[in-house]
DNA sequence: ATTATCTATAGATCTATAGATAATGC
DNA sequence: ATTATCTATAGATCTATAGATAATGC
């Protein structure tokens, strides 16, 4: 049954992927341990030799994830640029992103798990949104009154709240609506700097990014 | 020990109101019975004499809490009024509010938590929510273009987002820059219509419905 | 007699550990 | 010999129920 050191890393690897969708899917307090090895293809009684604790699992979980999504941010544009914004906005207020949260961005599934979660997760949490705040006003470009890192901490907020509500609702034209109307504004403002720009070329600019995020997405799966 | 039945509907509602604080505090999943009967004055037996199952117990204290919030709404302008939004964001994205989330909005506790919970919360959450977009976009006013309504749900969302990254957050710089960017951009954008409005006169709703709150806040103790 | 609450406990589930098993790696 | 994983289980905790107790209310 013992497998090699280089197959215990993988298990370890397994283990924290399952674990990170398990945590966005159904919240930090509803993962169990003996479910989780379960479908990592493996029992409870091993889980300990990869982890100290449940607490210590969470927060390598939540930081691996983390990680990755940092490292693909890290390929985003260092210079400002509004082409890229309102393709990351069409794709993160999707129907597709709110019906996925396991796979989707963990700031959003579990922004209010955090908020009443130990130390050490909160402060994952704050460096990765203190990175996504940065990597915002970046993108946004021209503005400066009101400035950027102000319009980007709004357009956040806005993402993380409409995504949220639109998790919560019941009903699927509200949850719809939620998402359409953060998106139009969101893209709109930021498309109101300076150069002015009619409706038409923030459409395309929004189709070449939509896509490329369905590029993104195909090669994900 | 039996006590009346005027007492039995008194403590039918002291545990809903241990129970609405409670829940806002540590989220759905961690609510125990018998520490809520605890802090309730009473025993785990004659829990289910007030409630069929924990979820039933749920439903009511979110739908209590949430109707509370409702009848306060009912108070508020049911003409557009650019000088009641102000003071309600202030309040809202308040380090008071977002400090004390037992006695908070419960939406901003727990959208999180009921995007992944049962249909009834779901129904109670989507039929408040809908009715917190509308509040917003008659207070909003005059704004045609973009719809008022359309505006609204930035607003609600950007206020949503804002309250759970500031609880989420760790560093309190950070959480303090959040609220005060959301806040002023919010304000700003709402009084950007036809009349002008000096930060004096927002100041002045605003300090009217602090001792409001206030007044309320000492009243429930 | 009814019933509001209490004590006690069944049964499920969850975290964590102990000891067994079988393959790796010196 | 070491160790990756398994089986089994201890101990805690949680929901829900059964039966006892003592006050209400016909």
């Amino acid at each position: 049954m013992a497998h090699s050191q280089a197959a215990k890393a993988q298990t370890h690897e397994r283990i924290l992927r399952v674990a990170a969708e398990r945590l966005r899917q159904t919240g930090i307090d509803r993962l169990s341990i003996a479910d989780l090895m379960k479908e990592a293809g493996l029992t409870v009684g091993g889980f300990y030799k990869h982890f100290r604790s449940r607490d210590d699992l969470v927060v390598e979980a939540l930081g691996s994830v983390l990680g990755g999504w940092e490292r693909e941010l890290d390929e985003s544009p260092t210079e400002p640029d509004e082409h890229y914004f309102p393709g990351l906005v069409e794709r993160y207020l999707s129907e597709d992103h709110r019906d996925n949260p396991g796979t989707g961005c963990p700031i959003g599934a579990l922004v209010g798990d955090v908020g009443r979660s130990s130390e050490p997760t909160r402060e994952l949490y704050t460096k990765q949104i203190r990175r996504n705040i940065r990597l915002l006003a970046r993108l946004l470009g021209d503005s400066s009154s009101p400035p950027r890192r102000q319009q980007a901490i709004l357009a956040y907020s806005a993402m993380l709240g409409a995504i949220a509500l639109s998790r919560a609702v019941s009903d699927q034209p509200l949850s719809t609506e939620i998402l359409a109307s953060v998106k139009e504004l969101l893209v709109k403002d930021a498309s109101r700097g300076p150069q002015k720009k009619t409706a038409k070329t923030a459409d395309a600019v929004l189709t070449r990014h939509r896509r490329r995020a369905t590029r993104r997405n195909q090669e994900k799966t």
